[in-house]
DNA sequence: GCCAACGTTGGC
DNA sequence: GCCAACGTTGGC
């Protein structure tokens, strides 16, 4: 069984590897772009693998290492009007609810965090979407290699 | 806080 | 279906 590796962004100040490694298990939701529902509804399986990256934040970069633990299925956030993530227009949509959550679990955080600095600066990973301009896209694919090198970053001494 | 990049919305 | 306006993302 061959799995996929992925990139997850989130804002550590709302959702951090620290509050995964507390929780274990949770719900990833409040993704609220087709494209990236489009990778969580049709592509991420269980057992993949996630780098989980924090955004927004000084230095932003990969913290850590999750598991998909159940593929896709309903996020129902969305239809809640108290929540943060909800959407008006979903329980009106004609298929229904558009939205798509997976759950994730802790594996590891790094002993050392990967800065997008550091992300940059390896040639081997010229390629990895996360340091494109302009590339917001909170879940994205990365390459079998590429998160093998990710990894080793964290794992890096010196 | 700024602003470039990008996705979505809505008038036409 | 075009595209300008608008809202959001996210690095800096």
């Amino acid at each position: 069984m061959h799995h996929r590796h992925w990139l997850f962004k989130s804002e550590p100040d709302v959702y951090s590897i620290d509050d995964l490694q507390r929780d274990g298990v949770t719900a990833w939701e409040g993704v609220r772009n087709y494209q990236a529902r489009n990778f969580l509804r049709d592509d991420c399986a269980v057992g993949d693998l996630v780098l989980f990256y924090h955004s927004s934040t000084d230095p932003a970069g990969v913290a850590g290492v999750a598991k998909i633990v159940k593929a896709g299925y309903p996020d129902a956030t969305a239809l809640k009007k108290k929540d943060p993530h909800y959407d008006p227009k979903a329980s009106k949509a004609d298929g229904g609810n558009p939205w798509v959550t997976v759950d994730l679990t802790f594996v590891q955080k790094f002993p050392r965090f990967v800065t997008l600095e550091a992300l940059k600066a390896e040639p081997r990973l010229k390629d990895l979407l996360v340091i494109k301009r302009g590339q917001r896209l909170s879940i994205q694919p990365v390459s079998d290699a590429d998160f093998q090198v990710i990894v080793k970053m964290g794992h890096r001494k010196g």
